[in-house]
DNA sequence: TTGTGTTTTACGACCTC
DNA sequence: GAGGTCGTAAAACACAA
């Protein structure tokens, strides 16, 4: 198939033009890990063709060649056990599937990172949900306190009204003073009593309580 | 076929124990 | 110093146009 390309550009594995954000250190030439499997009848090679993909191929190599199914079956396997590698454990596994023991180090670094992407992605959606919920409860709470600070509003107009009534009434009888007229049992409307910026559960209550005062007398 | 987005392999830099 | 994470390059792959 495919020959050895060259490099499209400058890599990490060559050189110091890399585009890495930060400074590199001098690099030795490497020959890549790609090289290891050559000499080795690895599944992947069976199925892909082994060497002849690199027939022609003078310049180090840094073609990358992916596991084969079956390795990779493997190695998920071995993860699933235990996500870490301890060396024996890595030198038995690359024995096995007849890798080098850096390329099972780096398949558990690359599998832990997907692992925690994945992790990572779950626990934003279940905090996002969570979220939405208590969004959901505190729209439900403010519309329930604008609704019960207009009929407050409203009841407040008909109570002040009711009281210039007795005023009047009473005033012109008895001369009893204003004071004595208001029910003891009353609940008290001050200045603050439903602050516009407020819907705490407290002043739900107040406003309820001061409902029942006027609608049941 | 080709352009483009995603996944996988591999590495260097840095951190921790 | 060994082995971890993090960020990234580049090859491999999937797929629509």
């Amino acid at each position: 198939m495919a020959s050895c390309r060259p490099p499209r550009a400058p890599t990490t594995t060559t050189g110091t033009l890399s585009f890495s954000p930060r400074p590199l250190k001098p690099l030795l030439v490497q020959i890549p890990l790609c090289h290891y499997n050559v000499d080795s009848e690895t599944p992947d090679e069976a199925e892909s063709g082994g060497e002849d993909e690199y027939e022609g191929c003078s310049l180090p190599c840094t073609k990358k060649r992916r596991l084969a199914a079956n390795q990779v079956q493997f190695l998920e396997k071995s993860f699933e056990v235990e996500n870490k590698l301890e060396p024996e454990r890595k030198a038995q596994l690359a024995k096995q599937l007849g890798l080098q023991p850096r390329q099972v180090a780096i398949w558990f670094q690359n599998r832990r990172a997907r692992c925690k992407t994945k992790q990572l992605e779950k626990d934003y959606d279940s905090l996002k949900a969570k979220f939405d919920e208590l969004r959901a409860d505190y729209d439900s709470i403010a519309r329930e306190g604008d609704s019960l600070r207009q009929q407050l509003a409203s009841l407040k107009e008909k109570l002040l009204e009711r009281e210039r009534e007795k005023e009047v009434t009473v005033s012109a009888g008895t001369g009893t003073e204003k004071s004595d007229i208001v029910d003891s049992d009353s609940p008290r409307i001050t200045g603050d009593f439903w602050p516009e910026t407020v819907n705490s559960a407290s002043h739900i209550f107040r406003a309820r309580k001061l409902l029942r005062w006027v609608l049941v007398g």
